[in-house]
DNA sequence: CCAGGGATCCCCT
DNA sequence: GGGGATCCCTGGC
């Protein structure tokens, strides 16, 4: 088993978000998105990585939340396999980013359509409370459309952001 | 250390 | 037929 702490996530809405993939309407790629809040919407990007979302919101809007980084915390060895990381490497490096995340925790299409709370080979779960003062939001990340929307949300200055907030 | 480019597939136009 | 919610390696300073 692999494990960590989300800490850093984007949001994306159908409405007025021109970088969502639901922006364009229903297709067979974004239908996840469109079901109820809590299901798991992975897609493939670039040839080679996967990203997770959360989806939000209820049925038939087409929303949800873009994990971009992680605190591992259990299977640091199982996740360092699946990154083919040398030994020469901190946690962080682990899960700091949407792509690296997906390698170190196995995540993949297979997840597609799957639902948080009730899979039995992924699941999110209450850990932590922060207070709002800790909490960091700004531009998102490697999008060209909608950049205004602080949507990137992060634990302040927390080490296994994808990038300082 | 930073900027640039290649890898490589799926889905939409 | 082309762009993309990324990552990693290279080359130049």
């Amino acid at each position: 088993m692999t494990a960590g702490m989300i800490v850093e996530v984007e949001a994306y809405h159908q409405d007025g978000d021109l970088a969502s993939h639901t922006s364009i309407g229903r297709t067979s790629r974004n239908e996840v998105m469109f079901w109820e809040g809590g299901h798991c919407y992975v897609y493939f990007i670039y040839g080679m990585h996967h990203c997770v979302n959360v989806v939000t919101e209820n049925s038939g809007t087409g929303a949800a939340v873009l994990i971009r980084a992680v605190e591992p915390l259990v299977g640091l060895e199982v996740m360092q396999r699946r990154r083919r990381l040398g030994s020469r490497y901190t946690p962080c490096e682990l899960t700091a980013g949407p792509g690296k995340l997906c390698q170190a925790l196995g995540i993949n299409r297979s997840l597609l359509g799957h639902h948080f709370m009730t899979s039995p080979t992924v699941r999110i779960e209450r850990y932590k409370n922060f207070r709002e003062t800790s909490i960091a939001c700004g531009p998102r990340i490697g999008i060209s459309k909608s950049k205004e929307l602080p949507w990137r949300l992060a634990i302040k200055d927390h080490p296994c952001l994808s990038r300082p907030i």
